[in-house]
DNA sequence: ATTGTGCATTCACCTAGATTAACAATTGAA
DNA sequence: TTCAATTGTTAATCTAGGTGAATGCACAAT
C-alpha cells in the first residue's frame, strides 16, 4: 500500500489536506466528485433516501480510498455524502491517477488488485443485504471490522448494516441474554 | 469491448466452450473458481441461502464478465453457484488475463475502466437495497436492464431484486391497477 | 451545578414483505 | 394430444424490522 502513497505524492494534482471531524467533504448534488485517500483519520460514505433517512455505504479509516464511483464514473451527479467521523488527514485526487500512463507496469497491477479488492468486498455486502438477517450481518460486521466497531458509534454501525439503531440495539440485547 | 475479445483469444489458457441452457458450470464449495466471458447467450450467478432460498447476484448476457470475485481475490471457497439461463457460448479464463504483462497500456486501462464501472454499479445495487423500497428497486431494473426483463422469468428478476416472486408478482398487479 | 445535546435502550404499536397454499396459465416432453 | 412440470397470480396469515415516543446516561459548554 506504501507505493499507492507515492503515486499520490507525485501526483502534482493530489493535494494533502488537515480536517477536523465533522466536515462535510461533499454532499449529494454537488458537481464536482472527487476521489479521497484517506492517510489519518476515518471517513464515511452516505447516502439521505427520500424520507430523510442516512444509509452509510462505506467506511474508508486509513489507506482505504473513497468515492462515488458511480457518480465518476457514469458522469452522473453525486449522490453520495462524504464527511470526517474524526479529525482527518486526506489527500483529494483524481480518480484516473491510479492508472496513470507513466506509472510503471507493476504499480498498475497493483492498483488493479485494489480494484479487485473492493468488488470482492461489494460482492459480499450485496449478498448480506440479500440473504442474511440482521444479526448475521452484524456479526459478520464485528468479525471483519472489529477495530471500527470502536471508533463508530452503534447508530452508524446500525444504518451501515441497512438496520435502525433501535432495531440494532435490542439485537444485541438479545445477543447479550442469550449468552 | 472488442479489444478484450482480443486478449482473451490471444490467452492460450483461455477456452472457448458451448454451453447448453441449465448447465451449472460453478456451485459452491468448489475449489476451482473461474471466470467466465459471455460471447453468446446469458449466465447468472447465485446463491443459496440457509434456508434453501435462491438469490440472485447477477445476470451476465453478451460480452459481460462474471465469477465469484471474491472467492477469487481472497482465497476462500466458491459460494457463487454461476449457469446457464440460455444455450451460451463462453470462454473460461484466469481474471488475472485482464492485467497481463504483454497488455499495451491503454488496453489495461480500458480493462481498469471496466472495472469502475463494474464498482459503481455494485455501489448502485447496494445502495437500492438499503435505501429503496422494492417497487423503486423493480422499475429502476427494467429502466436499466429493459432487454433482460424479456430474457428472464420474473421469478428470477424477484430474487434478484431480494423479494419473493410472488411479492413482485402483487407488486406488477397493484401497478397494472393503479394505472 | 446546570442546562443542553447526542447516544443508547426499551416498549407499544404498525407495515412491508415472507410464508403457505390453492389455483390458473404456459410450456414441453412423450 | 395429453400429462407433468414449470411458471405466474391471488389471498390469508405471520414476522422481522420500522416508527414514534419515553427514559436514562454521558459529556461538553456555560
Amino acid at each position: 500500500m506504501e507505493n499507492l502513497v507515492n503515486i499520490l505524492r507525485a501526483d502534482s494534482k493530489a493535494k494533502s489536506i488537515s480536517l477536523k471531524k465533522g466536515i462535510i467533504l461533499q454532499r449529494a448534488g454537488d458537481s464536482n466528485a472527487s476521489t479521497f485517500y484517506v492517510k489519518k483519520g476515518l471517513l464515511r460514505s452516505y447516502i439521505i433516501d427520500s424520507k430523510g433517512k442516512e444509509h452509510i455505504f462505506m467506511f474508508a479509516p486509513e489507506n482505504w480510498i473513497i468515492a462515488d464511483l458511480e457518480a465518476l464514473e457514469f458522469n452522473e451527479p453525486v449522490q453520495l455524502f462524504i464527511d470526517c467521523l474524526e479529525d482527518s488527514e486526506v489527500i483529494s485526487f483524481n480518480k484516473d491517477c491510479l492508472f496513470k500512463a507513466d506509472s510503471s507496469k507493476e504499480k498498475i497491477f497493483e492498483n488493479a488488485q485494489l480494484l479487485y479488492r473492493r468488488i470482492g468486498k461489494l460482492q459480499r455486502r450485496v449478498l448480506m443485504l440479500m440473504g442474511s438477517p440482521a444479526i448475521d450481518r452484524y456479526t459478520y460486521f464485528m468479525r471483519t471490522y472489529p477495530k471500527l466497531s470502536n471508533r463508530v458509534p452503534q447508530r452508524m454501525i446500525a444504518t451501515y448494516l441497512g438496520i435502525t439503531p433501535q432495531a440494532l440495539s435490542t439485537l444485541r440485547g438479545k445477543m447479550a441474554r442469550s449468552r
